[in-house]
RNA sequence: GCGGAUGUGGUGGAAUUGGUAGACACGCCAGACUUAGGAUCUGGUGCCGUGAGGUGUGUGGGUUCGAGUCCCUCCAUCCGUACCA
């Protein structure tokens, strides 16, 4: 019988879904294990090579743990509301539940060919009622709860109310919006809306107006790790800031143990530095500043300046150099702004104001080195000196950050530097030995100086004597920052779960009859009165007395806005533990049994996004006593990228302008220009006449210059035309051979690729030795034997249904098998590297595993041996089992694939087909190649699965050898090798080492100055 | 700018605690079998050199009997992040 894994792949595959042979036990008295991978979401374009890298490795890990008698939980499910198919549904119609499905049946039989471990029957999906009912009790957790700051954690809100009953809020020490004092009487004198309206400032879940990431094309809000250089990361459409009324979580109630939490959690170095940087705490003060009254609208010139009872207040991790303030600056949307803008100032203030406005967030960002700003003509008063500090505003201030207003040291701070550089702003010294010439003194090394009580301090004591004083004085206080934001939770669309929440008299209220299902609606765009898309829904009222939807007008108005993407996945590791549970979210056994998540897997791309939020919710969820355990996960793995290869082909864009004249109509204009086109090697270069309306493309292997301005007359008018390049993916489908390696040169088809982008079909693609023009080559030279191919230019980038240079999966799978696409991806190199999809060495790994299956077969016969195995057979399988195991442990998972093909070669050369060497390596490799695992399993006369077997126990004893082939090495350059008994001592082996004829020879006689022996390793003989 | 990571043959990569650098695989070269080869098998393959030998892990230095591995310097590439006061 010849290996067949079109076979027998199929025959596994079906065999492990019939007898459910991965179903995860809820009591077992093996230990548990928990592996999870972070589900997908099932777009339209199916899995690529790349998903299933992580997923492969995942699975390794997950029947290696069984093996090792673990009672392994390893689910599977998606991420089932989104974007892309409500954005189907806009253009097509089709209800986003029906394309959902579609994709997931796409992406399970996807999933399933490659043999995978999952235990089916725990699959979930986010947008099955049956789960976000739970997702939406979650939400209703956080909305009946606040953040006790004295007990550093949530405690239900009816714990608050008792608080407010009885003593106002005087003693609260809660994570909130700013509230006015107010005394129990108060509290109990207030009507429900009024009381309401206090608690949402309170709640954990709540609703705010503050300003937000809109997108106007996507119609909706995105949080800020939606947001990738002010356009949408999803789309790449423009994002502007909106104030809008919107549900928030108050993560940053959070942000110190989010922070603190990290250093107990086994997740990569560089994903932890990116949770920490977008928490960003830092430590400083607080600073009040008393604005002098600027000159009255109304008073005479020479009058004193007014007091005014204005304050600014300032965030500083510099405390110590508060006498090196010279100014300060606000953010140009800093509510202050208008009130202390004197009249003369007024109107550059007010122009400036209009300029920032003006300029997105993505030329704010672009550009940093542009210095502006404006003098409000107001004056601080500085707490220590009295002097005078002028107040400025600037757009290197930002509104969101502090409290948007910053105390100006230009001496410490580079910013402020250059800010007063630009200005003529004094820069006093504040630390001994600065030069602030060229740039601002950022260390924090130093000592103070010109700066009375702090002089001579280390700015270490200086900051803390700052602060004692400023604490005394009650104009300021140490003060913890954070960057990190509350999280904005709503979306303005259809595919998401509804917030369950209904209002009344405008003030929120919970719906707990859940779960709340989304209602049909006949458009999913939003509505003309400008509302979300549930806006649409004729029945989206609530009746809270019989708890039902009803009619609209018939209740109060149902929430019209739906959860965002990372409500459903910050709590799917707990379903899984049980995932039919009707009564709870998740019960408390299986929660005590399976614990958190062993070993998580998944993109690095989901650092201060999911990860975050799944870790902020079970802190949550902890602190109400729901789930025993504080972060999801013990152990997190980030699978690298498997990039795609594009095929680039660069076509030529003209840029025409005349004025105004329209650019297709060019009569008249001398209509012919040269091209002119440099050869790469060659010194020739050649003018090429082309018309200015025709498309034209060029290969990879020539190099073409044009002109960068031809202008072309007509009398008065003229037409600049100005070329610059684009470069476009080719689909790899339409190359004239595959690209086999990075260096090749891949031909295009020119015709297919002109009918695929259905450009101009005049269209010319310029070669070395000719151009391609409606399907005939014109050479330049008359020699007709040359190269007439067009070339396109490789580049390694994100593979994507978009730049046509996906792999799927599949077409490997149906050319080598299962095993073999499982084994070539771990092959590539360490899972957590990023690299480029090739299929350079596919062949070997399939190679090795014809090998394999021969070491069983002789031909057509299946034969294996019953003999006693031979010294050497036990040790290349015993250093197999011991390398292999390692290798999975420390997740190095490429190397096991080089030692399973070093173990099959050794075998091979041993002509081995003994059952006691054959059947334990079979259990080894079946971590990995499953299917021709279990092929042979059962051939050798096993009945049950070979995911029950045991992980063979490996012999150190056969791995001892008798002898030792030490390297003998003369001042640590290797010269010789002698052959010693294992057994030999330090001594006796150099004794020997020096008798040998051969060393003698090399020491001439001489004697060593040292011998170095190693037992068991080297010798080193130093001369 | 800051933070993280990585630099090893023609290519992907190995070398886990400092101990024969280049395992394993691709590619390439030679040969065998074959009507044929893009099948299979055997041998070779870091670079320079006919050879002995020399040289070699991004650069320069250091520690050590011995450095791809440890320390310092610089360079390059990738990823993340960015006016965070």
């Amino acid at each position: 019988m010849h290996y067949y894994p079109e076979k027998i792949e199929k025959e596994w595959q079906q065999y492990w879904a019939k007898n459910k042979t991965f179903k995860a036990e809820d009591s077992s008295k093996k230990p548990p294990f928990y592996v999870l991978d972070m589900f997908p979401y099932p777009s339209g374009a199916g899995l690529h090579v790349g998903h299933p890298l992580g997923y492969i490795a995942s699975d390794i890990y997950a029947r290696y743990k069984r093996l090792k008698g673990f009672n392994v939980l390893h689910p599977m499910g998606y991420d089932s509301f989104g974007l892309p198919a409500e954005q189907y549904a806009i253009q097509t119609g089709t209800h986003p539940a029906i394309t959902t499905v579609a994709n997931i049946n796409t992406f399970r039989r996807q999933m399933d060919n490659i043999g995978f471990s999952f235990d089916w029957d725990r699959e979930v999906r986010t947008s099955d009622p049956s789960y976000y009912k739970w997702t939406q009790w979650i939400f209703l957790q956080l909305f009946d709860a606040c953040y006790c700051k004295n007990a550093d954690k949530a405690i239900p809100i009816s714990q608050l109310v008792d608080e407010f009953k009885t003593n106002g809020n005087k003693d609260v020490n809660a994570h909130c919006d700013e509230t006015p004092l107010f005394s129990a009487s108060d509290w109990n004198s207030w009507d429900e809306a009024k009381q309401q309206t206090i608690l949402l400032n309170y709640r954990i879940a709540y609703l705010s107006e503050a300003y937000v990431n809109w997108c106007p094309q996507l119609g909706t809000v995105l949080a800020n790790d939606e947001v990738k250089d002010g356009v949408s990361e999803r789309g790449g459409y423009p994002v502007e800031r909106k104030l809008m009324k919107q549900w928030s979580m108050r993560i940053t109630a959070y942000s110190q143990r989010l922070l603190d939490g990290l250093e107990d959690i086994d997740w990569s170095e560089s994903l932890k530095e990116q949770q920490r940087n977008w928490i960003g705490r830092s430590v400083g003060a607080m600073v009040r500043f008393e604005v002098k009254g600027q000159r009255s609208e109304h008073s005479g010139s020479n009058l004193k300046p007014q007091s005014s009872n204005l304050e600014i207040e300032v965030f500083t991790t510099r405390p110590d150099t508060i006498f090196g303030v010279s100014f300060m600056t606000l953010a140009p949307e800093h509510e202050l702004v208008a009130k202390i803008t004197t009249a003369e100032q007024k109107a550059e203030i007010e122009a400036y104001i209009a300029k920032a406005k003006a300029r997105s967030d993505r030329e704010r960002m672009a550009d940093v080195k542009t210095i502006s700003g404006a003098f409000t003509g107001a004056y601080a008063e500085h707490p220590f000196t009295g002097a005078p500090i002028p107040i400025w505003i600037g757009d290197y201030v930002l509104a969101g950050y502090g409290t948007g207003a910053v105390m100006a040291v230009p001496s410490g701070d580079q910013r402020d530097w250059s800010f007063a550089k630009h200005f003529g702003i004094p820069i006093p010294a504040v630390i001994e030995g600065s030069d602030l010439e060229k740039e601002a003194n950022e260390s924090k090394d130093g000592i103070l100086k010109n700066s009375d009580f702090l002089n001579g301090m280390t700015v270490k004591d200086a900051i803390k004597a700052a602060i004692a004083k400023m604490e005394a004085m009650k104009i300021g206080e140490g003060k913890i920052n954070y960057r990190q934001r509350d999280a904005v939770f709503g979306r303005q669309r259809y595919w998401g779960e509804p917030i369950p929440i209904y209002y009344k008299d405008g003030v929120p209220y919970p719906i707990n009859k859940l779960p709340l299902q989304l209602p049909e609606v006949e458009k999913y765009l939003p509505t003309e009165a400008g509302d979300p898309p549930l806006g649409n829904a004729e029945n989206w009222n609530w009746n809270p007395e019989t708890e039902e939807v009803v009619a609209n007008g018939e209740g109060y108005p149902i929430e019209l806005s739906t959860m965002p993407g990372w409500a459903g996945s910050s709590w799917y590791y707990l379903r899984y533990m049980d995932p039919t549970n009707d009564e709870e979210f998740c019960s408390k056994e299986a929660m005590e049994y399976w614990g958190n998540v062993n070993y998580y897997a998944g993109g690095a791309e989901h650092a201060t996004g999911h990860l975050l939020y799944v870790r902020f919710w079970t802190k949550f969820l902890k602190d109400l006593g729901h789930i025993p355990f504080d972060e999801p996960a013990k152990k997190l793995v980030n699978q690298g990228m498997i990039q795609g290869v594009s095929e680039k082909v660069n076509r030529w864009i003209f840029e025409l302008r005349a004025g105004s004249a329209p650019i297709e109509n060019l009569t008249g204009f001398k209509q012919e220009i040269n091209l002119v086109l440099f050869e790469s090697n060659k010194d020739g270069v050649k003018f090429f006449p082309i018309k200015p309306t025709t498309t034209i493309f060029s290969s990879s292997d020539i190099r073409i210059e044009m002109n960068t301005k031809v202008v072309l007359k007509k009398g008065s008018e003229e037409l600049v035309y100005r070329p610059t390049t684009v470069s476009l993916n080719a689909p790899i489908s339409q190359l004239a051979s595959p690209r086999l390696s990075f260096d090749q040169k891949c031909e295009l088809n020119v015709e297919e690729y002109l009918t695929w982008s259905r450009d101009d079909e005049n269209a010319i693609f310029i070669c070395r030795n000719g151009y391609w023009q409606n399907g005939k080559f014109h050479y330049f030279e008359q020699d007709t034997t040359l190269d007439k191919a067009f070339y396109t230019q490789p580049e390694v980038e994100k593979m994507s249904k978009s730049k046509w240079n996906v792999v799927n999966p599949d077409d490997i799978i149906e050319r080598y098998g299962a095993d073999t696409l499982r084994l070539y991806e771990m092959f590539l190199g360490p899972l957590e590297d990023a690299k480029p999809w090739n299929t350079n060495g596919i062949e070997g790994v399939s190679r090795f595993l014809k090998k394999f299956w021969n070491l069983f077969h002789d031909g057509d016969t299946f034969v294996v041996s019953e003999e006693e195995p031979t010294k050497k057979e036990l040790k290349a399988l015993h250093a197999t089992i011991k390398k292999v195991q390692e290798d999975i442990e420390r997740l190095s998972f490429n190397t096991s694939v080089s030692q399973f093909m070093i173990c099959v070669n050794e075998l091979n050369d041993l002509k081995c087909n003994k059952r006691a060497i054959l059947e334990p390596f079979t259990v080894v490799i079946s971590t990995y190649a499953p299917h021709i695992a279990e092929e042979l399993w059962s051939q050798l006369g096993h009945s049950e699965s070979i995911t029950f077997a045991t992980y063979p126990a490996f012999n150190e004893s056969f791995l001892v050898e008798d002898s030792v082939n030490y390297p003998i090495s003369f001042n640590g350059k290797t010269r010789l090798s002698i052959e010693l008994p294992a057994s030999m001592g330090k001594d006796e082996v150099e004794k020997v080492v020096l008798a040998n004829a051969e060393v003698q020879e090399r020491l001439e006689g001489a004697a060593p100055k040292k011998v170095i022996v190693v037992p068991g390793r080297i010798v080193n003989i130093v001369v």
